[in-house]
DNA sequence: TTGAAAGCGCTAACAT
DNA sequence: ATGTTAGCGCTTTCAA
């Protein structure tokens, strides 16, 4: 029942007469260590069962080989599949992950932040909450020289790496794709709009519809949460109005999914009496009947990238910095919510 | 450009005039120290910007508040959400968490724990890999008394808490409305059964059969790794039996979906000549048409549950240790894909 | 109420 | 090729 203390370095140097650091630089395949000794103290340290202790370690080189990530929300499909793609290539690396989620909370997301940095992580990875507009608590990184790297919402103007899809062409080709189907009065249902994300994708809507020599109508936009909830009071406000829209560009697909919930609810027949496009390639857009019609980010990529970009910069601190932002591909998947003309 | 070194205790100290013991005590809000004392110190330590070493902490106390988890896939539904649990009740006790996917591969989930006990994470919660069958790489925590849960697929036998749901049940749940709802010859599509979650699964289908004097078999249970593919390679194989069934019980909403695909593209109509239930209650059951009538765990909950146990256990780590397996309710959410007796 | 001193387990100059 | 020594930043016993 009593924990045995652990086996450490010097219980192997004493059991063999020689030093500690002997045993640390075998442990460590240090070259210069004899090939005869070191298998003597491998040896032993199998034997005993010694496990080296990371925090020692760490202490002593400055270094966690630890990786943070901060996202709004763990079990939405886009972050965890991030979050599985940056844990992809940071095992393969020797580094470990440690995750937290700010519930779109700026003040969980600045308590985390501060924890992730106490927890002297290499490096931290992240995407903003919905209440994110200041970006103090991420100077203690940039201070420290260490690597930061922002993805889908970002921190606009601070010095970082950054991983983002193109969202303004995103909302752009959206739009295009509902005029084209033929669709004369689209909507949209934008989110939180001081995020990068969804000011973009709108301000992408508003240039396709002025390309196309249509009007912008205040009354045909709509921001809120982006819920399910949110999505069915935005379809049900559109409706009403004297002159309603006959598609709309939903910020997500989880307001386009029950945006299509209450119109089928309705009897409004989808693609034919109205259109609609999500965001972000949910697995049950490709499933639901009618199937929507999205924006595809490559959330895997996009975590494998991110985690590329700050492993490489955390072993490489002596070069001089040079922060990028990455734009990572997007691809429009129409399905039947908006594919008129395939009936 | 360079990392200007951080502000230890001992700055604050000698600008103060005063021990680093002391410095530690009043930022730790120890009592002894006189409320003066404190105030200035903590005056200072804002304004130098300090930020407390974990690491340097952790190797002190020998205590890490982290808690490591050990998943299959982090972007599986029910693991994320599970995860999200976890991070709830762990953020709010003061614990980090870290996460690494097995991958379903052994020899990944061996390096993984290796990696978490020498991380010195203060406890384990894990779900088991589909090739996990010996469970040697845990006896490191077990050895030194280091708290571990098990979660969904467990290691039968081993000494730890677990937490689960009854899949006997759930498999005889769903099995028993199949027949209810008049099916005749039900088919069982179980996951590997080395692992308890299928395993239990499949006898619970087993017993219902019997408890309702049908035949058991071989040819209407097919085992594999629950894929899209694997759904839609064993839906073929049991439409081209001479006799074949009529309805089958999935052992996930994955594999439950693309039958439903195929058999969509075979004209098969559901559930009028055909029912399907599926296990997880996946965000896309719901959804699909025709909806999956499944198996609901709760994912939130268990994982909350699980931080409860392993923090109870590591702030209890003197009394002496008594292991809970605790089962938590689930619930068949009938759909369309079963429902005969709506139509 | 505060300080001195030791040490958690490891690594890395610097010696030999 | 190996040993000595110092110390990473913190906590904590013991002493004052």
């Amino acid at each position: 029942m009593e924990r045995k203390a652990s086996v450490t370095i010097h219980d192997i140097a004493r059991e063999l007469n020689i030093s500690a650091s002997t045993v640390s630089r075998a442990l460590n395949d240090n070259p210069r260590i004899r090939k005869s000794t070191k298998e003597k103290i491998k040896a032993l340290a199998l034997e005993l069962g010694y496990q080296p202790n990371t925090i020692a370690s760490n202490l002593r080189t400055q270094k966690t080989h630890t990786i943070g990530i901060v996202v709004p929300l763990i079990n939405r499909h886009f972050f965890s599949t991030f979050i599985s793609g940056v844990e992809d290539v940071a095992f393969d690396a020797g580094y470990n992950v440690i995750i937290s989620q700010s519930k779109d909370l700026l003040q969980k997301e600045q308590q985390i932040v501060n924890s992730m940095f106490s927890n002297r992580v290499d490096g931290l990875i992240t995407s903003l909450s919905m209440q994110t507009s200041a970006f103090e608590h991420f100077q203690l990184f940039a201070n420290k020289n260490i690597p930061l790297v922002f993805f889908d919402r970002i921190a606009p103007g601070f010095e970082a790496n950054k991983i983002i899809v193109d969202d303004f062409a995103c909302g752009f080709k959206a739009t295009q794709h509902l005029i084209d189907e033929g669709y004369q009065r689209i909507a949209h249902l934008a989110g939180p709009t001081v995020l990068n994300t969804y000011h973009d994708r709108m301000e992408g809507y508003k240039s396709a519809l002025i390309k196309n020599n249509m009007p912008l109508e205040d009354e045909l936009i709509i921001c809120n949460r982006l819920t399910r909830m949110d999505g069915q009071e935005a379809i049900k406000k559109l409706l009403d109005l004297k002159n309603p829209p006959d598609a709309v560009f939903c910020g997500n697909d989880t307001s386009a999914l029950s945006m299509i919930v209450y119109l089928k609810s309705q009897g409004i027949r989808i693609p034919e009496d109205f259109g609609i496009v999500g965001f972000s390639n949910e697995p049950f857009s490709e499933v639901v009947t009618p199937s929507i019609s999205t924006l595809k980010q490559p959330a895997q990529e996009m975590g494998q990238k991110a985690a590329e970009l700050i492993i490489n910069e955390i072993e490489n601190k002596e070069l001089p910095r040079t922060y990028q932002t990455i734009t990572m591909p997007t691809e429009l998947i129409v399905r039947e919510s908006s594919s008129r003309k395939f009936n």
